[in-house]
RNA sequence: GGAGAGAUGCCUGAGUGGCCGAUAGGGACAGUUUGCUAAACUGUUGUACCGGGAAACUGGUACCGAGGGUUCGAAUCCCUCUCUCUCCGCCA
């Protein structure tokens, strides 16, 4: 959510910089400014009205205890009509407010100076690329096919016990899961991330802070019984930790880490795009969050970029950085890349992480805040990235690393894993 | 799931209708004292919004789990909800 207070003073910037996330802002920003003006007057008008009977009410006791009855009565009844028009007040701003408020939450966030303008994948950014594009011998296998042929993933079980795009992960299948999440987690502490371990359930407050409510309902999984929703990604409750918090400017940055199954419904997705692992249901990810002084955090976007790509080419994946396009953006973000890894047999890039700065942005909803020495407490910023996400990486993995011999496991997989080859 | 107790500031905890934005203790911070540490003493110690001011600051309003109600006046009384704790039941 953006700040009030800085589309207030920057009306023309933030309708230009809206633009580039192809956003026509015109008609929201006149009626959120008009919806602002009508709340402060509201306001000045219902303190004014408060601050009168409060002033009466004092009257009251203290000519009680004088004992003059009749003059109390009368200040009585003069206070009881206040009532009227501070009820009308109060009901007035408590609309426009909700009013304000909806409006507010249907803003996308700023892009960044540096974020290109688009309106398709096709107009991101590529602003890094490494490592060789495997040439696979003929008859290569796409990884399904692999999954099933060495017996490491079984799609169809999935399909007995939930549904399509929940898989059973077998074996040297299951475990090479494990491994990479192990060595994730492992990977991100050795760079001073905190491992944390959350609920993979959460509230609405919960959803609404980072942003998944109240408009991407539908693509979460709702625990009617119980209000909950399974999450869609860690960034979720992490993030989360710190609602409603100030924290002291010497706490930042604060780096957390951690591992949870991710949710998502996928609606509307359907075709090639949804075949094996290409897009689950549920799915594992370690993500890594981070809080930072405003001043600081697009160098530690920068880190935290570094840090993932540092991931990619351990594993031996070829893979290219994007920086995303308005239009190809997330709604809450203001800066953002992704990785993608080439996936050697299906021939074309895999989505693996999505490296975020979100500014204000959540930290504004989520009243996430830091005070300097004896001043006002201000916004944090939040980012997050996914450090890795699993199933496109093992989808890569399987395809790049096939040969007649079986599927080679990267060096730094194998103490986790504890074999060498899948064959 | 059944029965009971409770929710107050950074923490503990007092406060049963006006003198309460809120006693006290602890913590934290600042100052004084001290050769250092410790101790002692003094002071400070919330957030949001509206207004004034260049600013330090200052006037007002709201906030004692959330929402409603009673009343001239609510942390305090009433109702609803949420959550926490204790005991019982079930259970990895």
């Amino acid at each position: 959510m953006l700040q009030l207070s800085y589309i207030r003073d920057n009306k023309e910037e933030t309708l230009t910089r809206l633009a580039v996330k192809n956003f026509d802002g015109k008609a929201i920003l006149e009626d959120v400014l008009k919806l602002d003006a009508e709340r402060r007057t509201t306001q000045g008008e219902l303190d004014a009205l408060l601050n009168e009977a409060n002033t009466l009410a004092k009257q009251v006791g203290d000519l009680f205890k004088q004992g003059k009855k009749d003059e109390a009565e009368e200040i009585k009844n003069k206070s009881g009509a206040l009532k009227e028009s501070t009820k009308k007040l109060e009901e007035s701003l408590r609309t426009t407010e909700a009013e304000l408020n909806k409006l507010l939450v249907q803003i996308p966030n700023l892009p960044s100076p540096k974020v290109p303008k688009g309106k398709t994948p096709q107009d991101n950014e590529v602003v890094h690329k490494e490592g060789e594009l495997p040439q696979l011998a003929k008859g290569a296998l796409p990884h399904w096919e692999l999954a099933s042929k060495y017996d490491l993933i079984d799609f169809e079980l999935g399909v007995k016990l939930t549904g399509a795009g929940f898989p059973v992960y077998k074996g040297k299948g299951a475990r090479l899961q494990r491994a990479l999440i192990n060595y994730f987690l492992e990977q991100g502490t050795k760079a001073g991330y905190l491992e944390v371990q959350p609920p993979i359930l959460v509230n609405e407050a919960s959803g609404f802070g980072t942003g998944q409510l109240p408009d991407k309902e539908g693509q979460m999984y709702h625990v009617g019984i119980d209000n909950l929703y399974l999450i869609p990604t860690a960034e979720v409750p992490v993030t989360n930790i710190y609602r409603d918090v100030i924290l002291k400017a010497e706490e930042l940055p604060i780096k957390n880490c951690g591992y949870t199954p991710c949710f998502r419904r996928e609606a509307g997705s359907y075709g090639k795009d949804v075949r094996g692992l290409n897009r689950l249901h549920q799915f594992d990810k370690v993500e890594i969050v981070q809080v930072a002084h405003p001043d600081k955090s697009y160098a530690i976007l920068e880190e935290m970029r570094e840090h993932v790509a540092s991931l990619v080419k351990a594993l031996g994946l070829p893979y290219r950085i994007l920086r995303l396009c308005g239009g190809d953006m997330s709604f809450a973000s203001a800066l953002t890349y992704d990785f993608e890894v080439y996936s050697a047999a299906q021939e074309k890039w895999l989505e693996i992480s999505s490296v975020s700065n979100f500014e204000t942005f959540q930290s504004n909803r989520l009243k996430l805040r830091f005070k300097d020495g004896g001043g006002k407490p201000q916004l944090a910023h939040t980012l997050n990235g996914s450090a890795l996400a699993l199933p496109r990486v093992v989808a890569a993995l399987l395809e790049n690393n096939q040969s007649e011999k079986g599927i080679k496991i990267p060096e730094v997989l194998v103490p986790y894993t504890g074999f060498e080859w899948i064959s």
